[in-house]
DNA sequence: GCCGTTTTCGGCCCGACTGTTTTCAGTCG
């Protein structure tokens, strides 16, 4: 049992609690189930471990675990299962991850229509939605249900689609795994997942052996695999017990590059080069580049290809059909100067247990740079008027920087190890934008951060006319460095707010604004299109991760990635800079 | 259900928005 799956038993169980039970009281019993998941998904050792070593007694040294609880994890890694989560399954029989994607329909909603309508799944909801029979229940209305046929829209489009960090860390295990073993000559994950694309229907996966048929059955019984669709002697459909539907495709080494080439597509891309090669009196196909007489004239790799239809070779996040072939004939001998992976230097947007954060300022500054290689963070807390995340008032903000400095000056004397030397930590907040665009924090407090990020967290639904003017003046605003969380969307779930990014942009250049690309894999709030207006009006763009916990530094490659996608240059990202030049580059 | 020199009970992060509830419940962060 992993902690990720116990984590989605006690989110379960505190969505059932909520309609299952009575007691005023049980909030706070849904609360602690909350906060245990919570807890534990951020564990770095599992559950199963712990309670393998230590017992029961283990268990209840975690924050937030207590007796109750632990016997409930003691019952899960002995059985794989917990009985009073069955109860409550029997109780109230709805099928909970169905509606997960659903925002703004929370367990009071459910809870009211389970007990009215029967309703326990996605499909009799929009039934009965579509059959009037919601609204006719008091204290729902017309507009009620018409949102929510909806969002149920919204849910479907994303179906047997998944986030492309929810999948990464398993997909890059098997193709790791699938290239050390032996008879592998070489491994790829191709598809959309190679493209960084923000979500994924399936996953392709490539490889060159001589041994096709061995590395075909080896594939299949891999524990990862739920069940084998099909299986040839060149390819194998399975689906991974995650769900996720993989083709796997065997090629000979020669036509290891074509292949590569042909499925990473996309498929208008693929057209576009096909189509050239024709007009160069040649013939592409997965299996190779072919001349007149058919004579194979390359495959081996994708450069081999795109050099010999004239072009530098395209990086695949850029093969979209967007222009890149034009862009590539015409610039053949000024490459695209794209940022790469190792490229960053700095986060410009972290959390500390301050405020939301699990971790302390110093514990995020350790992690970053031992484990990521930055040499600098900003620690950007949330302020005041974010509540809930206790965001810090003026004089908490002053105590910060305080800590801060000194945290600087104990680096600085070298307790970290000097795998990066002159590691520092920037004084930040991640303000919060008013309703009329001023701030929630006065700029004689703002100006004395290293840097200052802005952020709307509340008000989302206002028109777009409003919400656009909130962040053009929170960008006029001398003190703002950068506007994190320039649309507010949540990929799959909510759209975000209205906004006009091109007026946004326009505001930017003129006030010299840098603009986040958001590398949580869940939000990435600017679009690989508001990226490339962006980049073409040479406004500045950041990459961070807004970590709330150290983990979340990994997540800064699917910024990287979105920012690729974007066309964005080394030159456009401040944080490829050192420390120095950054703070000088900024408003 | 967790927590604790206010210990074995009585608290528990909370402000803002939304909709149609004319005074508040549900949801979000």
């Amino acid at each position: 049992m992993k902690n990720n799956q116990i984590v989605k038993i006690f989110r379960e169980i505190s969505y059932l609690i909520q309609i299952a039970e009575e007691d005023p009281n049980t909030i706070y019993k849904v609360r602690a189930y909350e906060r245990a998941a919570d807890v534990i998904e951020n564990l770095s050792t599992s559950i199963e471990e712990i309670y393998l070593k230590d017992g029961i007694q283990g268990l209840k040294k975690i924050p937030s675990i207590g007796n109750a609880i632990s016997i409930k994890l003691e019952e899960l890694v002995r059985s794989n299962k917990i009985s009073y989560h069955e109860e409550l399954k029997q109780k109230v029989p709805i099928k909970i991850s169905e509606f997960s994607n659903m925002t703004g329909f929370g367990p009071k909603t459910m809870k009211i229509l389970f007990e009215r309508l029967g309703i326990t799944s996605i499909a009799e909801l929009e039934n009965a939605a579509s059959e009037g029979r919601i609204s006719k229940i008091k204290g729902f209305s017309k507009t009620k249900e018409e949102k929510i046929i909806k969002t149920i829209q919204l849910s479907k489009k994303i179906k047997n689609r998944y986030l492309l960090g929810d999948v990464y860390p398993l997909i890059k295990k098997i193709e790791n795994t699938l290239n050390e073993k032996e008879n592998v000559i070489r491994c790829l994950v191709v598809g959309s997942f190679r493209r960084m694309k923000e979500t994924i229907g399936d996953i392709d996966i490539l490889i060159s052996t001589d041994e096709p048929e061995e590395v075909i059955q080896f594939f299949v019984s891999m524990p990862e695999v739920r069940e084998i669709k099909g299986k040839g002697k060149a390819k194998a459909f399975v689906e991974l017990k995650n769900g996720i539907a993989v083709d796997l495709l065997v090629v000979p080494e020669e036509s290891f590059g074509s292949a590569a080439q042909y499925f990473t597509g996309n498929k208008e891309h693929n057209i576009s080069l096909r189509n050239l090669a024709i007009s160069m009196d040649f013939h592409l196909n997965e299996w190779g580049l072919y001349n007149k007489k058919g004579r194979r004239i390359a495959g081996f790799t994708e450069q081999e290809i795109y050099e010999s239809l004239q072009l530098p070779y395209i990086p695949p996040e850029l093969r979209e059909n967007d222009g890149e072939i034009k862009y590539f004939t015409q610039m053949r001998n000024e490459p695209l100067d794209l940022i790469e992976y190792g490229d960053l230097k700095g986060d410009l947007h972290t959390h500390s247990n301050i405020t939301d954060g699990t971790m302390s300022i110093s514990d995020m500054a350790l992690h970053a740079r031992k484990k990521f290689g930055l040499e600098y963070i900003a620690i950007t807390d949330h302020t005041k008027s974010l509540g809930l995340a206790n965001g810090l008032n003026e004089n908490q903000l002053l105590n910060q920087i305080n800590k801060i400095e000194q945290l600087n000056d104990t680096l600085s004397q070298g307790s970290f190890s000097d795998t990066v030397p002159d590691f520092r930590i920037l004084t930040s907040a991640e303000v919060n934008i008013l309703k009329d665009g001023s701030l929630d924090i006065s700029s004689n407090i703002l100006d004395k951060l290293d840097i200052v990020g802005a952020s709307i967290h509340s008000n989302f639904s206002y028109s777009k006319d409003v919400q656009t003017n909130r962040l053009i003046k929170a960008a006029r605003n001398p003190s703002v460095d950068i506007l994190f969380h320039p649309t507010g969307r949540l990929i799959n779930k909510r759209e975000g707010y209205a906004v006009d990014i091109e007026k946004v942009i326009e505001v930017a250049i003129d006030t010299r604004t840098v603009l986040e690309i958001n590398s949580n894999y869940n939000r990435l709030d600017l679009r690989d299109e508001h990226i490339r207006m962006a980049v073409k009006n040479d406004v500045k763009l950041v990459i961070n991760s807004d970590a709330h916990h150290p983990v979340h530094f990994a997540y800064l490659i699917f910024g990287i990635g979105q920012a690729r996608r974007g066309w964005a240059k080394k030159i456009d990202i401040v944080n490829r800079l050192k420390v120095d030049s950054l703070l000088k580059s900024l408003k």
